[in-house]
DNA sequence: TGTTAACTGATAACTATTATCATTTATATA
DNA sequence: TATATAAATGATAATAGTTATCAGTTAACA
């Protein structure tokens, strides 16, 4: 995991460079992103905003959770039940391992990705730009527990 | 990819040993699922079957791309912009490679996956059950026209 | 052929997201 | 430091994809 205080700076920086005002709601929504902790939803974000800065807006969380991915310094993760959840810790594509009981997210280190991304652009000719790999499974928490 | 024919036979079969009504809709549905020609969405399998079926619903549709889905027959491609999208002609997961301009996607052949999951499982101690592979790229069509 | 549980089709409800717009504010400049 | 202005916020409406509801219909069985 990155620092998140580097991170923090970063993604600031990033925002100032292409000239965006820096107001205090959305250094609060950076501030989380630069942790992404649990990888959170635009729900959770502005549920944890709300807690000391109880005039957020949804609609503010979303178009700021916008900006950023457009500068490149978040990652959005989409489901097929909708909710997309955010990594502006880790904002380059990587692996997660997702628990389908506690919905906990991982990050594992793989080692062997970088070669199987040449493998597909040799098989397929194409030119490879992103990805997105999900393990789905149950952690070793969620297995001890009976149910 | 696997003779639609026998994919179609496949899933009524599996649809009849689970007690499920064999319908003209429902056959409707999973003859366009057998062949997934594009990886369709629910809505384009329903502009396809509406030109020979005018009172097909939208609502039935979505019912039995649901159903096929509960019986293992259906594999479902989530995207983050919402629309999902199906292949009932290769019901198990694997890796996907989606042209981000002409949204082509192509099923490549990779020989590491297995060893990759493997990987996964021993690090992160889960019990992996399934995944999903996207690769996202420029095919070689798209490459040669500028633009 | 009749019975019944399952299915269909029309539509309402729901959820996540995006658009709109009046008001407010961060920033650059005088 | 005061001011001008483009951008941001917050409240809410609109939208898109999907799910729920329910009255009427039908496939599959005896």
């Amino acid at each position: 995991m990155a620092d998140p205080k580097k991170r923090f700076e970063i993604i600031i920086q990033e925002l100032r460079n292409n000239g965006y005002k820096i107001t205090p709601q959305r250094l609060a929504i950076v501030k989380i992103l630069a942790r992404s902790d649990g990888h959170p939803s635009v729900e959770t974000i502005h549920d944890r905003i709300k807690q000391d800065f109880p005039t957020m807006s949804l609609a503010t969380v979303y178009k700021n959770v916008e900006l950023i991915k457009s500068v490149g310094e978040v990652l959005e993760l989409g489901f097929p039940n909708g909710s997309n959840r955010y990594d502006g810790n880790k904002p380059a594509p990587h692996p997660h391992v997702i628990c389908i009981k506690c919905k906990k997210i991982v990050d594992p280190d793989l080692d062997s990705l970088d070669e199987l991304e040449k493998e597909v652009a040799m098989e397929t000719r194409f030119k490879i730009l992103s990805h997105r790999l999900d393990f789905f499974g149950i952690c070793s928490n969620c297995i001890t527990e009976k149910g």
